[in-house]
DNA sequence: ACAGGATATTGCGTACACGCAACACTAGTC
DNA sequence: GACTAGTGTTGCGTGTACGCAATATCCTGT
């Protein structure tokens, strides 16, 4: 168990996911001059719609303020749109809209087949998928209680 | 495969390490006023010594001109000391102080010990620790050739 | 010795992450 | 209706991530 602090879990998920913004950061710039982070915020409201900043904040894991000035940027450039919610003033309903839906599917058809199909082939088979998703779940699990 | 963004290994990876960098942060600010980054740098360090900053970075997997910021901000508060190394002038050989030293220790044992006994329990048993600190590995692998 | 190419570091600009505090609004209690 | 507690959002300051270009220094072949 003392293996050092260079071959432990923590180091070993960090190189992970830099490597994985790092080179979708890359990408997605490139070519489409859309940030990682951006695309992150982008899928998820193509997969459910109108949903407070409060809710995306707990989907993709990202800070409350940090997330106000992404959407707000992306309002800026016509990606989404921002309505307050009839029922809680407090709120603001985030909409994609026709050209925030058209771009992202742009992004997961371009570069999401690039770097997904190098992500696929990370777990072996569906029991390993399973397991290595349990255990980052397990993680985010730990971080919050443990 | 298609199970959705939300439900896929990058946005699964996204959040195991953001909590994990932001609960390490939280403690480790609170209680020593040292972030995570700057405990990794410290730790690295620890297991070896007087090495140049583009070694630490493909060690930490981070950024050249990050680390270039980082070191000396931590050379300002006496936990590192640079020297020009006598056999290449463009690198900088990077030590622990005694006070760096002393303060890598005591957040092992403090802050290390709390949420590393978190990690620890992510993976059941052995085999299954080879198989995800594997699986992360390979995710370098493929973002840095795939 | 010297030119050309590789490498380590730094400076600059931009985007994110996050804690903290302020603000607006809601909801529950009296 | 006023009071209090709780929640969604924003503004601000700091630290980090990264690409890019500049600089200084190796190194290799000639």
């Amino acid at each position: 168990m003392t293996s050092g602090f260079a071959e432990s879990f923590g180091i070993r998920l960090r190189r992970a996911y830099q490597s994985l913004h790092r080179r979708a950061n890359a990408e997605l710039r490139r070519r489409f001059d859309v940030t990682a982070d951006q695309f992150v915020v982008l899928s998820l409201l193509a997969e459910r719609d109108g949903v407070s900043q409060k809710e995306i904040c707990n989907r993709c894991y990202s800070d409350p303020s940090t997330l106000s000035a992404l959407v707000r940027l992306m309002e800026g450039r016509g990606w989404v749109r921002r309505e307050t919610d009839s029922c809680d003033g407090r709120a603001r309903q985030v909409h994609l809209t026709a050209e925030g839906r058209r771009l992202q599917r742009q992004l997961w058809a371009a570069a999401g087949e690039s770097f997904h199909r190098a992500l696929w082939s990370v777990p072996h088979n569906a029991e390993e998928e399973r397991m290595l998703f349990d255990a980052l779940d397990r993680v985010v699990e730990a971080m919050e209680n443990g």
